[in-house]
DNA sequence: GTGCGGATGAACT
DNA sequence: GTTCATCCGCACT
């Protein structure tokens, strides 16, 4: 039996909170160098569009990093961070609006030695995919995956039928992002209620 | 060309 | 709780 793969109509609504929400249960799949991880997305956060301080295209800023968030939803977006960790985001909305959602977190399902390899670590325990450096790596993301399709065949993610209700989704601040102003207490982070799988609060 | 700091994580005290 | 690793992107000159 297979899966549904969300397609392009998924990623191009112009509804980024309800997309991040949307995601949660969602299955992140990555097939990179033949070897295949799956986990599912339990924490999003949301970058909305033009107006959105916390975000890189923050008033339409437009660069060689940030232009894949200008395009039609659909893509990744992947960029390094402090020097070291890779975020992984998918790109939404219509082309020449920059939204984007950041995946946080997800539980890890198949793949689970490999991950694990490529995070070093021996035995399976909640910081092999909880927070946004640490997933990237061991879905075996990085900058070489920025800007490609999620509709392709190297990484992109699944409806398995899992419903998060309304009820088991907590909005809350986002986190970094001290420098944003009036929108840093905006609750624009969404996890799933009780995973232990999500990022560390800080 | 140069300098600064980041959508973090891990290892400390 | 604090500190630091580590390098690219971005805003200047």
């Amino acid at each position: 039996m297979s899966f549904a793969k969300l397609d392009k109509a998924f990623y191009t609504s112009s509804e980024t909170l309800w997309l991040a929400k949307q995601l949660l249960g969602k299955v992140l799949v990555t097939e990179t160098n033949g070897e295949k991880t799956t986990g599912k997305i339990v924490e999003t956060e949301a970058y909305i569009g033009p107006a959105d301080k916390a975000s890189h295209a923050y008033n339409n800023r437009k660069t060689d990093r940030t232009k894949v968030m200008f395009e039609e939803g659909g893509l990744s977006y992947i960029y390094l961070c402090y020097g070291i960790h890779q975020m992984f985001n998918v790109v939404t909305g219509r082309a020449g609006i920059p939204h984007a959602i950041l995946i946080r977190g997800v539980e890890p399902l198949e793949g689970i030695n490999v991950m694990l390899g490529r995070r070093k670590m021996k035995e399976k325990a909640y910081r092999l995919t909880a927070g946004p450096g640490c997933l990237a790596e061991a879905m075996g993301l990085n900058r070489e995956h920025n800007g490609l399709s999620l509709t392709g065949n190297v990484v992109w993610i699944e409806d398995r039928g899992v419903v998060v209700p309304e009820k088991n989704i907590l909005a809350s601040p986002r986190v970094g992002i001290d420098y944003a102003e009036e929108y840093i207490k905006k609750p624009w982070r969404f996890r799933i209620k009780g995973s232990p799988w999500t990022s560390p609060a800080k």
